[in-house]
DNA sequence: CCTCGTTGGAAAGACGTTTTTGCACTTCCT
DNA sequence: AGGAAGTGCAAAAACGTCTTTCCAACGAGG
């Protein structure tokens, strides 16, 4: 009893009302000509029926499809997508909960043009992730005028919108911090990968070298991405003459192969050596052994944001096009030295 | 020119043909009555004109959202970051993939209620990934009218539709490829969550240890899910008075740490111990040193067969409710004694 | 008192499909 | 030859909302 199988429609709360549908529209809307006192009331009476719009309706009249695509570009090469999962997972997710607020869906879609009017879905937008240089991806949506937002920056074209972090500050931060924490001799383990953010963080740390003239210590693994390319690196750092004392590793997997380099050669952390690395709001660096500082991106933030300024954009506002979204040093153990 | 701006509706497309959009319509979704000539006659000039219907508009009239939503379960919480698993994300693309291919678009949703017909978004059906037992999400979501198909069984619950591999013959298989190389003391290192994957395993383990009448040695880490968990865990088994030979992990993160915490200790892999893992198509398996064995579970066609099975019921057929997916042992160094 | 402008709200059309109903024409049977 | 059964297709109604148009009532100004 109670709710009835089929969900309340704006006829039964123009009923209730005592109005005509035109007046709920209207009403609910903030469209037309109405007295407060009209809106108000009908409001009132829409949700105690629990009233929601049909949106496949709504869609169909407005001329939209209330959907946006969500595609993780591929990279061209593999290791990247997988190893910072948690990142992609929590920015979707997100996407998708801002998007769902605002009235649209998120659809996930595969890079390889599901999106693209012949054969794949229709779409009103699309946020795509981390394109790389001149992504054929961004080009193509535009072309079918598909409107884009990327998170990252898109190389090599700047009319586009895009939310991302500022990767110098943020590295800049971290790297003050750990100075701040004692350290002389900072180490940047990074990656082989061409990818703007790992180009963007190289580049802030030799400036910042630079700046506090100190010599960099540059040291890229060469077993890709894993635990084990960090153990190996790590292994390779702290075996050097004047070993560093404080590592700052762009991925967290490298990270905690770090961690367990150091373990394996009785080098304390933090004691010894601090350590910090980039990451997301995840557990894992909480759950490692000293629990990990970290630079954390905001990957929720990134994925609010995108699709925030998908939607304003497709609802013919007109937004700022671009989106910095702020960086967080998260200080944990292993940059707490005991005194 | 060409292409106008508007899209090719059903109208333009019976203009073509000099039929009724009836006759179109009947053409394309093989209703009414029709002689096979005209059929083809419409079709071929359907999409020699690039029709595309209007999903928005098919919707509405057959009365569904075209939204199947995509729930990954945060299990109260602790452990098992989402996000932090490739197997989710190959899970996700696949499924939808999937979808689009059958006319659906796949929403991802947080597990906190944003599919609830308040204040959420309306969809036809959800997938839920790995429910924990007696979830709560899918008591909800059935008692709200919408169609459920969980990957992974619910334990607690056998009415349900699920895909799910088979772990019982996926842990033998491994388990007998573990002692065709030669082990005698396999060790099973597991995790204490409740849900049908790791209660599967665990309990194919000990079934498989006393049928061939050797004792189980099973060891759950304390530390979450964690490489550092991995390592800590493997370090005990390591330091036992008769360590194992081998070992199977349920989670590829605790092999990672078992790897290195065998390096730590001058434990050669595997010339001293078979190390397998249960992994996804990723290349971080690949790219440990030596290369990990795994139990591939086929998270792509778990996904693509979630989709697929909820469409089915969604549509009224009257599919199998249970699917079962096959694994496969993808055997790689770390189980590849040299003699 | 008449006209004009303003205000509140209703009626109706539109969005692009699917589906039901029904008409006209053929063929077949008796 | 007349009816019954079957065939090919079109017309029209729906789906639930938004939006434009338009009418009635009312007050004010001349």
């Amino acid at each position: 009893m109670g709710t009835n199988r089929t969900r309340v429609g704006i006829k039964e709360v123009a009923a209730a009302a005592g109005v005509s549908v035109t007046t709920v529209s209207h009403a609910l809307n903030n469209k037309g000509r109405l007295p407060e006192a009209t809106r108000q009331r009908v409001r009132a009476i829409a949700d105690q029926l629990g009233y929601k719009p049909n949106a496949t309706a709504r869609n169909l009249v407005v001329g939209r499809t209330g959907l946006i695509g969500l595609v993780v570009s591929q990279h061209g090469g593999p290791p990247f997508a997988v190893t910072d999962f948690a990142y992609f997972g929590q920015l979707m997710l997100a996407a998708s909960t801002a998007a769902i607020g605002e009235g649209y869906a998120l659809v996930l879609a595969p890079a390889d043009g599901a999106l693209a009017p012949q054969g794949g879905i229709a779409v009103d937008g699309a946020i795509i992730v981390d394109p790389v240089r001149d992504d054929p991806l961004v080009s193509a949506l535009g072309r079918a005028g598909i409107t884009v937002v990327t998170t990252g920056r898109m190389l090599g074209d700047d009319r586009s919108c895009w939310v991302d972090n500022d990767h110098i500050a943020g590295t800049r931060s971290m790297l003050d911090h750990l100075q701040r924490c004692g350290a002389e001799r900072i180490a940047l383990m990074t990656s082989p990968l061409e990818i703007s953010y790992t180009f963007d963080v190289e580049r802030a740390y030799r400036e910042w070298c630079a700046s506090e003239r100190v010599e960099p210590i540059v040291k890229a693994p060469e077993l890709g991405l894993s635990e084990r390319a960090g153990y190996a690196a790590a292994g390779e750092l702290l075996s050097l003459p004047e070993p560093p004392d404080a590592i700052f590793a762009t991925y967290d997997r490298l990270a905690y192969g770090t961690l367990m380099a150091a373990e394996a050669r009785g080098v304390r952390v933090p004691d010894d050596l601090l350590l910090a690395t980039t990451a997301t709001e995840s557990q894992a660096p909480e759950q490692a052994r000293p629990a990990l500082t970290t630079l954390n991106l905001n990957p929720e933030e990134i994925g609010r944001a995108a699709a925030s300024l998908l939607i304003a954009l497709l609802d013919d506002e007109e937004p700022a096009r671009h989106v910095v979204v702020p960086h967080r040093v998260v200080v944990r153990s292993s940059t707490r030295r005991k005194r």
